[in-house]
Order: C-alpha cells, then structure tokens, then sequence
DNA sequence: GATCGTTGTGCGCATAGCGTACAGTTGTAC
DNA sequence: GTACAACTGTACGCTATGCGCACAACGATC
C-alpha cells in the first residue's frame, strides 16, 4: 500500500468499509465479524456500526446487523444525474424492444466492469445482474472492448494484473491468447463473447465514444443461433454502433447545457 | 436534533454526508460548496473529499469534484443480496411482459417511497426514475398502500408530519382528504393515483405481505383509457396480488434456506 | 492597483476515536 | 453441576487524529 498523505482521513475509509462488509454472501453480520473483515478493533467496529444503525443504513437484528434499502441513497444520486446511465436509458429500452434482446451499459474500473444501466428483455431472465454489479472485464464483451480502446500502456498493464480463471471450456486460456483477441477486438470494433464466463452467456459489445473520449460500452445479449451467422456484422453491430452514436450525442448536449 | 451516544462516530456521518451531497440538480461540487451544503468547515470538508478521491468515489475535475460510477458499489450488495429485489426481479419481467407496463416495487423509508427494483416497459418512456429514487409517499399509489397497511398510530404520525404539495389540478388538497383515502385503500387492499404527482403518471399498486409482515408494494402504470374500466378491479388487481403473493413466498423460501 | 471571493496549505490544539480491560451471556463438554 | 470457550456490551484513560484558525496565492470585477 502507498503512504497515505497527511489530509487521509481515515474514519472515511472505515466508514466505507463497514459498509461494503456486507455482500451477497454475507447479508447479515455480527460486530466481530465485520472487525475480522476490515481489520480493526472490535469496539471501533462496533461504534460504526451503531453509528451507521442510527443514521438508517443498517439495522439490527438480534446481534448482527443488516443493510437497509437505505443504503441505494448514495449511487442515486449517481444514477439520477446528468450522468451517463441516466441518458443512455431511454436508447436502451429503445434497443432492447427492437431486438428484443437484455441490454446494458457498463464502465470500467479497475479490473472489472461496472454496470451502470441495463434493461432487460421481458422474455430473458438470463443472468441476475443489477446496477452496480462487477464482473471481471477480461471475460465479458464489454471489457474487452474497453480495454482494447485503452492506450497500449494501460491495456499492458490491465494484463499484467489479470488473473484469468477457466470459468468454462471456452473461456480463453492464457494472457497471450486474450493480447490477440484484444487486438482483433480494437481492428474490428466491437467484441463477441460467447460462453467464456458462464455456459449460458453471450454476449456482443461496441465502444460509445463521444469524440476521442471512451465513455463506456454497450452490450446486448445475443441469441445461441446467431452465433457465427453474417446477422451480427451485418445487423446488430452497426445498429448498436447507431445506438452508441445517439447516446454519445445526447450525452455530451445534455451534460454541456448542464450545471 | 436528539443527543448523540458517545459511541457515535462523527466521521461516519460526514463521510455519508459528502457522499450525498452530490445529487441530481448539483452532480458537481467544489470544496467550499460542500463545506455549506454539510454545514463542516471548508478545511474539514477537504480532507473528506480528497480522501474519497483517493478512495475512488470522487474524482477531481478541475477544483470540483462528482461521484465516479464506483459509488454503485455501496448500493450493489444490498441489491444482490437474498434481499427483496433480487427475489422479485423475474416477477416483475414476467409482470411488465405480460401486461406491457412498467413495473416497480418500492419500500418505505421514512415519507418517502424508495425505488428498490423497477422493470419498465420496453415502448413506455413514462417518468424517469431509477432504483435508489425516492417519491413523496403521499403521493403514490405504493406510498399510500404502504402508509395504509402501517398501524394507526405510526400512520396518524405519517399524516402529521405530511407536507402536502400541490402538484397538479388532481393532486389531494388536505391531510383529512388524505386520510380518507387511506381508509379507502386499506379497506380495498389496493391504491390507484392518477396524475396526482404528474400529469402523466398513473400508477396501481397492492401491498406485498408475507405472513403479518409487510415487505413492500408492488406497482404497475396504467393506461389512461384504463381508468375507472372494470379491468382494474377484475383484471389487474387479482394478478397483481398473485404476483406479490408470489414474491412474498420466494423471499420466505430463499432467506429461509440462505445464511 | 484595490477589493472581493475564491483557492490550497501549515500548524498547534482539543477531542474524537482508540483499544485495552473487565463483566455478563450463551452453548458445549465432561 | 463446574469449567471452559467464544461470544457479547460497556467503561475509561491516552494518544493520535482530525479540527479550524490563519496565512498566502490566485483570478475576477471595478
């Protein structure tokens, strides 16, 4: 870890902590486990926690603790801004009905991609993720399209601190094969994903560039049939790249006539 | 304002309150104006918001600061959770697909009603609202199912602390008016409002109980041409109620069986 | 140049938050 | 039953943390 600097305020960071000690896997925790978890005293975890039940982002209940709805408070004003996801909403729907397919947005963050939008197909249930899940970006179509369009710097080191896991048997072996596939991915421009993170899971991403800047990619869930045939190339990727194109332009008219 | 414990952490609310500082009317922030929106000195405020820059919660731009998409990550665990909307979302598309409506489910907090999961229609462009939003309860149709199921003593206090606005020609003008119309959606189990928030927003909604316990309401939006038909109360109402009856039964099952 | 409203930064001080320590509770083993 | 282990909540003195004053520098507007 780096030196923190001496304007480090680090109750702010426990506070976060605490509060991302919670996950899918473990919904409900006591005061002791959440000190193991973010290695501190188990009366600072404690006067946290209590602090955080008072201000209504967690509740108790018996000895553990719980988050409440409350928590989703600090990503809307996120989602509600004259952010991306906010603009992109309504051409993701728009999308989503014309090819009746799950539609979504996402950004990169580190290693992983970030859900920021997604509007699912009626009929789909396909995979549960929601608005601020994370994936890895190396295993998805819009990871790889995001770290394709990094600078070459960037993109080596984004390889050099993945670490693949052999998800299925088609998921790409090594970090040779990935460099190549992300080579092919920034010539052509966009990115098919078929079955590499879960059996089930394909999926066909574009960048959305307003200008020279990289604002996110776009993704739709694509049908086991059309895999192979000319109705990607011809079809989906260049209406989603209309799509991106729409978004990128709403997004830079609406965040200038802003603020 | 009531005595804090002397277990309380001040750097935890600050810290939260930064965070939310930033909402949708101002996405960009500089030091000074957070330091009078949180009401802390300008110097304390700094500490915080570079602390969260270092973070990756904010980033700098220019000397203001915004939310970076990672705030997400605070509301994503209690999405992904065997929490309410994870167990919902699959009613709801089957909800919205077979309808063709929007669909929503929210939960009080405070007088608000908080967007926990929404599927929307793929045609409808309707109101703009995202998971973590949050509506003046009195004025939704899931809001008044959610205050009328409350015991009468924490609903009389709902009514006391109701700030009624008049939105539009249809909007309900007092608080005995109110009251009523809570009489009437307990007695029926169900809340229509049409255009009482926006001229454009209808809105149907039944309560989701499991046992004696009220988890939350589940909304459609409803076509004007709908309105006072018997297809409400014939049609929509006993598939709603199945559907919550549904979701109410999954989430006993998964919570149940999870931890 | 002068005034006003910003901005970032340094530093001594007070207190907020620390963690040790102790006591009460529960469950299991024997 | 006792003994033990692993929890729990609470108290209290100490120190490091975070406080806010004060200063300096910058950019407008007049």
């Amino acid at each position: 870890m780096a030196e923190q600097p001496d304007y480090y305020v680090k109750s702010a960071e426990k506070t976060l902590a605490v509060l991302l000690a919670f996950d899918a896997a473990h919904p409900l925790l006591t005061v002791t486990q959440v000190a193991e978890a973010i290695s501190v005293s188990r009366a600072a975890a404690r006067r946290f926690l209590l602090t955080l039940v008072d201000l209504g982002y967690l509740e108790a209940d018996g000895n553990a603790f719980r988050q409440t709805p409350r928590v989703l408070d600090i990503g809307a004003s996120y989602l509600s801004g004259l952010t991306l996801p906010q603009v992109a909403r309504p051409h993701l729907q728009a999308l989503a009905a014309e090819l009746s397919e799950t539609t979504a947005l996402c950004v990169l963050d580190d290693q992983d991609i970030l859900y920021v939008e997604r509007v699912s197909a009626p009929r789909m249930h396909s995979m549960n993720v929601s608005i601020g899940n994370r994936l890895p970006a190396w295993a998805t179509s819009m990871g790889r399209v995001l770290v394709a369009e990094l600078p070459a710097a960037a993109r080596e080191e984004f390889l050099s601190n993945a670490r693949l896991t052999h998800y299925t048997a088609k998921t790409v072996a090594s970090i040779d094969e990935l460099r190549a596939e992300l080579d092919t991915v920034r010539a052509q421009g966009w990115s098919l994903v078929a079955q590499e993170l879960d059996e089930g899971l394909r999926g066909l991403a574009v960048p959305v560039y307003r200008g020279a800047q990289l604002l996110g990619a776009l993704n739709v869930s694509v049908q086991p049939g059309r895999i192979g045939s000319t109705s990607i190339t011809d079809e989906m990727v260049p209406l989603m790249r209309r799509v991106a194109q729409d978004i990128a332009d709403d997004f830079g008219g609406r965040t200038a006539a802003g603020n």
